[in-house]
DNA sequence: TTCCTTTGAGAAAACCTTTTCCCAAATCGC
DNA sequence: GCGATTTGGGAAAAGGTTTTCTCAAAGGAA
């Protein structure tokens, strides 16, 4: 009498098979899993007697025996060269999304930039028959130091740089610095400079080219875009070279700065200098790093590359391919959003 | 004759079963299955050719088929809440690094604060047959949304609180706070105050404790804590605070901050005030977030939680529960370590 | 030569679930 | 009432590996 029921005590010693609860319910192993699954035919009340038995049990299938017959274990892998920064993180938290909506879970790896670790890992991840494979890394530009190209099972590229012929995502740069400049374009501002990263990103290209685009359709003064370190130190000595010449005339009313560590070393010179922000010059960051731009005083108005959105992009974009969708290779580019706050001032009318 | 030899290609289409192996080298797959292990008994040439045919036909064992069988997948589970904040991930790395040189895989789970999200991460996780889980937070003295006390698989907790009875890995941010203040006390300086986060914390009081058993103990003056917020705004106010008064006789010679964020807000408004640093006051910082902590000017003295080497810890761990050892239980403190960087000068004598 | 022990290797069960037949009973058509 | 169909449910194979048990052949002792 003492059935003790409750909803599926996780906390029993050896998990209940299908087996005991067949057994149970008096009937064969076959007819208790086609009544769980929804298969086979039988009478409602079977069927229902069934589950009941397996709800009163705690019955949970083994996955491990489920994916040995199904050839699909609702797994996949997540490689990544970038040791958990702040590019990886807001995307592995996309694709977990993505992924747990669909009972798919996920194992992370960290391949450093080391072939023989990362040779380590997709190995362990095809032996323990992932579904498919999430790669992604530090820079867009930038192979992982392992080979995908030729492995069984589908691969998708997220923020970093493809295998000819695979699915690849990205985040729109030239797209997200159309988004500042233009932002500055449309509060008025009539002479605005580039401070960025080193040339070695090919990053720092793409932005430059829109940023120079978008001030020649608006038929304002192009200057060249000064190129450095993704540094604050970086942003304070271009200020330097920017604001050092004498003549107000010639200075920049705004900056637009390659990532949000850069512009807070501008605005920090900015304001050792006496010159305001957003009065005088305005300010815009690329990455929207909350906790540096939402530190700067005043707080930095900034690019935001979705990364979150680009990595469900990709857990989606991977879970159709496992589905055996043929998915059109080549890269996708995903728009970047302009985040505003207070360093690029109201428009003059406003 | 083309035996297209080769060190076991990845790539081909359906994996190569045992099965087949042993096809090809004309045994059983039993025998296969024992060369390949180094089980029961057999000549050495047998053994070696077996080895050899599994080499060349690129053979790799179907984890969910030994899985199933050794009650045992070599796979954890990694919970946490902490949506991939800069505490979790170097924990994690620490974690991962431990397990991978054992052949563990691990499962990602974020769980924010959704305790229905966290119940369903976990019995996938069981499903899965994971052999054990890590669970991590992003505060020290808060519980994970989901109860973990009576799984059938051990755990371990790491910078998070554990349940009654369960291992628990934590930093020692008494001893860290410690290290900070006797820093200050081997350089000279005699008025060391204190600027912290918000009373809510239990490491704030931790902390705030060992700064003043460390002042008591060297015959210094102990001034009250200043608790705030975990930002920069908040370092800058208290500078206010601190130094507001006027006499500068009784300004402090150092301030020992309760995160890295306050110190950059401390140091920043210092200098704005004229006050040098470290000259005319020694700054020390805690978490080393080394991007903060290296931007900061002077770059930052600050405590370092060694939080991968915990991970590391909490790996091992668990590995060593999974494998039977029946590890104490209670909390184990893992001690901090000091990064020293220029924000506190030398010794006087130095 | 006969009995006993070792050696080398295979057969089969086990892990747990799904799925494809297959079969007996019940129902239906006429 | 008799053959044909539907219905409800079970037996068994499959998935890939490990492990125990079994067994034939070979070797040794007497």
């Amino acid at each position: 009498m003492s059935s003790d029921a409750g909803p599926a005590p996780v906390s029993a010693k050896p998990p209940v098979t299908l087996r005991e609860v067949a057994a149970a319910a008096g009937v064969s192993v076959a007819t208790a899993s086609k009544a769980l699954n929804g298969q086979g035919r039988m009478t409602a009340e079977t069927r229902e007697r069934i589950r009941e038995t397996a709800r009163q049990l705690g019955f949970r299938p083994n996955s491990l025996a489920q994916s040995l017959l199904r050839k699909r274990s609702f797994t996949v892998g997540l490689l990544t060269n970038d040791t958990y920064g702040r590019f990886s993180l807001p995307l592995m938290a996309g694709v977990s999304d993505a992924l747990v909506d669909n009972g798919v879970s996920v194992f992370l790896c960290n391949v450093e930039d080391d072939t023989r670790l990362g040779q380590l890992h997709v190995e362990a991840m095809l032996d323990k028959r992932v579904d498919g494979i999430i790669a992604t890394g530090k820079r867009i530009d930038r192979h992982l130091p392992v080979d995908l190209s030729h492995l069984r099972v589908p691969v998708v590229y997220a923020f970093t740089q493809p295998d000819p012929g695979a699915v690849g995502l990205v985040s729109d740069d030239a797209g997200g610095a159309r988004l500042a400049v233009e932002h500055f374009c449309r509060l008025g501002r009539r002479r605005v400079a580039h401070v960025s990263g080193p040339a070695s990103f090919a990053v720092v290209h793409d932005r430059a080219e829109a940023y120079r685009d978008v001030l020649e359709e608006n038929g304002l003064p192009v200057s060249e875009p000064l190129l450095g370190a993704w540094s604050e130190a970086w942003g304070r000595e271009a200020v330097g070279k920017l604001f050092g010449k004498a003549g107000r005339e010639g200075w920049p009313d705004a900056v637009f700065c390659g990532n949000d560590q850069i512009a807070r070393g501008v605005i920090d010179a900015l304001r050792e200098r006496g010159i305001g922000v957003p009065d005088d010059v305005g300010v815009i960051g690329f990455d929207n790093w909350e906790i540096v731009a939402e530190a700067t005083r005043p707080p930095l108005t900034s690019v935001d590359m979705n990364l979150a959105a680009l990595g469900r992009e990709a857990g989606l974009a991977l879970l159709s391919l496992v589905g055996g969708q043929p998915a059109a290779p080549g890269i996708r580019k995903l728009p970047c959003r302009l985040v505003v706050r207070q360093s690029c001032g109201r428009p003059p009318g406003g």
